[in-house]
This record gives structure tokens, C-alpha cells and sequence, in this order.
DNA sequence: CTGAATCCGTCGAGATACTG
DNA sequence: CAGTATCTCGACGGATTCAG
């Protein structure tokens, strides 16, 4: 039962210490962000300037864009070239962390996708049930 | 760099069609939830009461383990099962879709461990430099 | 021990309007 | 176009209390 490869085990998260699991902690703070997943996925494919980015994320407002966006370069995931032009022009581009950060985002996404039918028919039967 | 396998890119999220990318939310907002993946990591060795779970997360509340349960239960990822003793007992367990969860949750984990040194290192500078 | 219900403070997020 | 500031509102999370 999927029993996986025993060697990345190490890690084991929410079992270890608690200053390692505060700090883990931080992290997925930033990973789950609803919108941090969206963002990375998108300037996977190349830089991006903040509207086209807006764009193509439907339900993303220009705060929240702007916010994680700030949260991500503080991290140092995404990079910030602003162009002095008129009108101004700013690209995001990933860094080589943030690159390094799809590879784990596209499993998870694959997992969402092979479960969703699952997991959408397991809501409804539950409701169904919940509903007596 | 890190060119993946790219069998596993057919999943390529936040870029499909504005139906994915909502049915695809749904599922991450689930994963996102701060707790979920604690508890997910928890309960993937074996079967838990429910106070051990809680105690096992530290910071972890009553009132956000229920919450956190019922939706993971509802989504057919966990098993809840009441023993009519007295004491009352009920036990978690992972289902097998539950536990199909874990590896990806361990990759993004191992993600997350190693990046971590340089998350922090990123932030301190950024915020040093933000001080102006 | 498990868990539902209530109250209540806090924070996040949208909308809007305004600079460069 | 890119970004900030302010305001407001609603939702979430914690503490507490009650029930089985």
C-alpha cells in the first residue's frame, strides 16, 4: 500500500521536535496560500508582468497578486525587474528556488487531478448522508 | 535544470481551462488548510484517538481538529470510527485515498526542509533591506 | 473522552480611490 | 501599468460551556 521510498522518510513532518515543526510550519504558511500555487504554476512556464499575471489566474484581485507576490520575493522564490519605461513595466520571473519549488507543486496537482472525481462524489454522498 | 519527468506535466495547473483551475481549487483549499497536512502526516502511521491527535499537533485547538476532521471525513480521505465503550472512543484512520496523500505531502515537506535555511536567510535580508 | 454550540475578537480580503 | 493606502465586512479561530 504504497509504501513509498522509505529514504525521503526522513523528514516526517508534524512528528519532529517542535522548534523543527514551528518552522515547517512557516513554510507551508507560504505554500498554502491559496494563491502561491497558482502564481509559481504560472511564471513556471517564464517571467510574466504583474497583468498578464493577473489575467491568466481567474479570481485573483490586484491585492492579492501584489501580496503574495511581495511574500514570494521576500522568500526569494520570485524576482522583481521593474523597467523605468513609460508606462512602467515590471517583470516576475522565478529563481532558481522558486523553480525547484514545481516539481513537489505538480505532484500535488497531479494527486488533486487523479482524485477529484473521488473526492467531489465523497462530498455529495456525505451531504446526502448529513441531510436526514 | 530540474527538467522533471515530463510525463507528469500533462497536469500543468493554473493554466487550463477556468473550470479546472476552480474544480482543482476546490482540492487545494482542502490541502492549504494549515492543519490538514499535520494531521494528514499524523495519521499516517496508523490509527489515532482523537485527544492523542491533538496532543501530537502542537497548537492544534478542539474546535479546529473537529472542523479539520469532519471535512477530510467528509471528503472520504479519513475514516471516523466510535467505539460505545465508556469512556467514549473514536478512532482516525486514513482511507486508502487518504494515505495516497501522504507521498506528495512528504515530497513537498522534503521541499520545504531543504529550503529552508535559505527561506529565512532570504526573508532576514529582504527585511534588512526593507528597513531603510 | 468526544463533540456540538455559542460568543466574540481578530485578521484577511475585496472595493475604491489615489500616486508615479 | 504598477503599486499603495484606507475602509469595511465577513469569516475563521480560540475560549468556554454544555451534552452524551
Amino acid at each position: 500500500m504504497a509504501k513509498t521510498n522509505l529514504k525521503l522518510v526522513e523528514v516526517d513532518y508534524a512528528s519532529e521536535g517542535e522548534a523543527n515543526c514551528k518552522a515547517l510550519g512557516q513554510i507551508f504558511e507560504r505554500i498554502g496560500d491559496k494563491w502561491t500555487i497558482m502564481i509559481v504554476g504560472a511564471l513556471s512556464r517564464g517571467p510574466m508582468r504583474f497583468n498578464t499575471l493577473q489575467r491568466s489566474i481567474p479570481g485573483l484581485s490586484h491585492k492579492m497578486l501584489t501580496t503574495t507576490l511581495r511574500g514570494l520575493e521576500r522568500d526569494g522564490l520570485v524576482t522583481r525587474t521593474a523597467f523605468a519605461t513609460i508606462p512602467p513595466r515590471v517583470d516576475y520571473e522565478l529563481t532558481e528556488q522558486g523553480r525547484s519549488l514545481h516539481e513537489p507543486l505538480l505532484t500535488l496537482a497531479s494527486w488533486a487531478r487523479s482524485h477529484q472525481d473521488y473526492i467531489e462524489a465523497s462530498r455529495k454522498s456525505f451531504d446526502e448522508r448529513a441531510a436526514e
